[in-house]
DNA sequence: TGACTAATTAACCATTTAGTTAAATAGTTA
DNA sequence: TAACTATTTAACTAAATGGTTAATTAGTCA
């Protein structure tokens, strides 16, 4: 899990998940929406993976990459419970 | 923002939000929760405090630091919001 | 097989990070 | 002022991070 935050700490990345939220995509797309190499995007993928946030599949020649929605929903649910920010988030529940 | 996302990802300022939650404690209240030393703490408050996920107050001798819970509460929800996980967080709205 | 395409791995590099110990700052109190 | 307490800042270090280019792997297709 605490690869998770981790993972999401980097601009580059947390973009990487919002693209892939949509619907999966290869390598080489993803690559396209950023500024960098696609050695650079690679560790990205892999860092991704590692925290379990995407998983891959190779396509003949592509590989594509998708999101583990549940694995962002848990982490992200986790830190919001550990700091009783439970669902609403709203002006509510703001008393003592 | 991306200040506050790189703050989180490492565990020992989340274990210091976590208890400023409860409620403000001085520097060395906090230090003594973590085998570390003093300074590394202090600069663990700087990161907090650049993020402005805490404040900082002096009382005489002490300095005392707070959890600014709505700068982290708007952070999760930003992420929440970027991937669609809204409140629920349940097994409710997967579908498509 | 050989040429081509897609992507990763290897090797390297500069910067950042997270820690250390020693020194400095700030406030209290005798 | 001097001594003491609490905390930060300075200087340094090892390891991690995020990028590069060059080489390798894997699959397709004539």
């Amino acid at each position: 899990m605490n690869d998770v935050y981790r993972a999401l700490s980097d601009p580059t990345r947390r973009k990487i998940l919002e693209l892939l939220k949509v619907r999966e995509k290869s390598a080489g797309e993803l690559a396209d929406h950023f500024d960098m190499s696609k050695p650079a995007m690679s560790k990205h993928f892999t860092v991704l993976k590692s925290a379990d946030l995407v998983y891959s599949r190779r396509e003949g020649n592509q590989i594509y990459y998708g999101l583990n929605l549940s694995v962002l929903q848990e982490a992200l649910m986790g830190l919001m419970q550990a700091f009783d920010l439970g669902k609403s988030g709203s002006k509510e529940s703001e008393n003592s």
